[in-house]
DNA sequence: CTGAAAGCGCTAACAG
DNA sequence: CTGTTAGCGCTTTCAG
């Protein structure tokens, strides 16, 4: 078992020189005579000296480390984007702290109190609502936050998709396959990426001359499963429907799973597609016409953009004004529509 | 924008009492007097003061962060198992810092060495490898450590499962459903867990009088994906196989797929069985017959455990000895066989 | 019940 | 090029 030094201290009286000798050897700011910079070396190596980066973090006032929160990683997309944010974090030296918040508020807020205690440097925020006051007080107090997937004005760095635009095409897409009675499978409706993605439906079915119709827009209950017996009714209200626009890829699965147990063959009897892309999407069978997030990429982003405002915050002591990023979205045709 | 006290001092100076005297009705370790006590009180409140958990964890040793260090978050039996960690670690106020290996032993290593370095207080490890040394030296230092999934030896706390029995368990159901030509679909057989699935399916083969084929069992290559391509060969070279059991859920998935491109139903032609029952699997088509492992429990207890041999460790300065907890998986039938 | 003071391990002036 | 020193903000003896 080996003996760790566990201060500069040690490794300073061992090699006969100061503590602050050993630091500048290990942190390289300063020159030191070569001859002593290779016995502080070998003395560190020797004592198999750690660094104490509590120490480190409380004087310098930064810890390498940034906080990720999500409403859940078992929402399927965000393992990708945690993936993308860590790759990006590992890479620059910083670590995150994941937070699950299940879109509760009260933990939410807790977690951010938590964080700020802890002296993280940065926050990648992705749970986002329009209440939320403390997320853009903190940017207001200086400190680095950016947003994915969510956001409602430009106070904040976000790196997000356009939800309307995508929506717009993948309707309009739906509706050049020939289907004219497109129902839409709604999420919270509280969410402005998922008001957009109504929109964007609405909008290109007026603009292509189909009406609007109420009655085929579901809203989910308390959870995507819902949607389970809700389109199993819609189809045996309204017979006519010919295609299910799905909010999001979990909800397209479970219609069509609902579809499926009615007896129903996608894509020739219903057409089924649904937004995002996760992973699964094209395991499932039919695979799943869909929108391609660039998830990954919007961690990568994200994690890049936050980092970077850390920088301007400890090299010129001020943030960047805010900007808002828009990654590219592509509709994504497999076999769920005909 | 709220200014925010920073220092107990501030605080001390606004409240007209010594610094030590606030540290005391924050901390609830001393008595105060009860006047003294809610003056500071209303201070702290008027001033917002938020106290320095760098400060507080350099002066204690504790940071109150523990780390999962897992092979990637995009393998679908992960989230659940860090939601599991999560919420405990948040029940009793620890954070977590997520760390994606690849199971690289480099990335490992770095990653090891950089959480003790910022003196994270203990490590959950679903990473393990036989040739992983570093982990058992933390722990012969003292350090806690707690495995999940993966587990080599009775020399650290560990929470898993039998995949052996597992393995016979589903093997002998498939049996009993008549089916006589089972394949295997092999992960890295340099992996325990593995190695004492493919055992079970032999010799419940064995135990059941089958013959167990060596040209039965197919090894990945290098992703699931390969599957693909060698599920197909395999049911061109021997059509008499009447069943696969994929070694996790995500190989029988694939491998779903490609029995269906060459045109074969499931299950009525060949029935298709995985393991682990990541949350996708009941989505499948058919869904998926697997065998169920409690993945939110599984981190739940790992975090419990780890939690615990803090607690030992900061009270009676040494580490409970290591314990193994084998969790009870299910055989989970659905209709990927009949 | 309260204050003074030491010190956790490190960095960054400031002197030489 | 190197050593001394002053803290970062907190907890914790030790004295009153």
């Amino acid at each position: 078992m080996a003996e760790s030094a566990t201060s500069l201290k040690e490794v300073a009286l061992k090699a006969g020189v100061s503590i602050s000798t050993v630091s500048r050897v290990l942190s390289g700011t300063d020159y030191v005579h070569e001859k002593t910079r290779s016995r502080v070396l070998a003395v560190v190596r020797e004592l198999n000296y750690r660094p104490n980066m509590m120490a480190r973090s409380l004087k310098l006032g930064k810890t390498n480390a940034i906080a990720l929160m999500i409403p859940s990683i078992d929402n399927m997309i965000f393992p990708p984007i945690v993936r993308g944010v860590e790759d990006i974090a590992r890479a620059q030296d910083y670590v995150v702290t994941l937070c699950n918040t299940d879109d509760n508020p009260d933990t939410e807020a807790r977690y951010i109190q938590k964080l700020c205690n802890m002296g993280v440097d940065g926050i990648i925020d992705a749970t986002l609502r329009k209440e939320s006051q403390r997320i853009t007080d903190l940017r207001d107090e200086g400190f680095p936050v950016v947003l994915t997937s969510r956001n409602y004005d430009n106070s904040l760095d976000a790196i997000v998709i356009d939800n309307y635009a995508s929506a717009y095409e993948m309707t309009s897409f739906l509706i050049s396959r020939g289907y004219r009675h497109i129902a839409f499978a709604m999420g919270d409706a509280q969410l402005l990426l998922y008001a957009n993605r109504l929109s964007g439906y609405t909008q290109a079915l007026l603009d292509h001359g189909l009406p609007f119709d109420k009655e085929l827009v579901m809203y989910e209950l308390d959870n995507p499963n819902s949607f389970y017996p809700l389109v199993k009714d819609l189809v045996k209200r309204i017979p006519s429907v010919d295609a299910v626009f799905a909010s999001n890829d979990l909800r397209a699965i479970i219609i069509m799973r609902a579809l499926r147990d009615l007896g129903l063959h996608i894509p020739q009897d219903i057409g089924v597609v649904g937004f995002d892309d996760i992973p699964i999407s094209t395991f499932m069978d039919p695979p799943l016409t869909t929108i391609h997030q660039p998830l990954y990429e919007i961690g990568v982003q994200a994690a890049k953009r936050l980092i970077q405002q850390i920088q301007n915050k400890t090299e010129k002591g001020i943030l960047d004004s805010p900007r808002i990023e828009i990654l590219e979205t592509k509709l994504t045709v497999r076999d769920s529509t005909k």
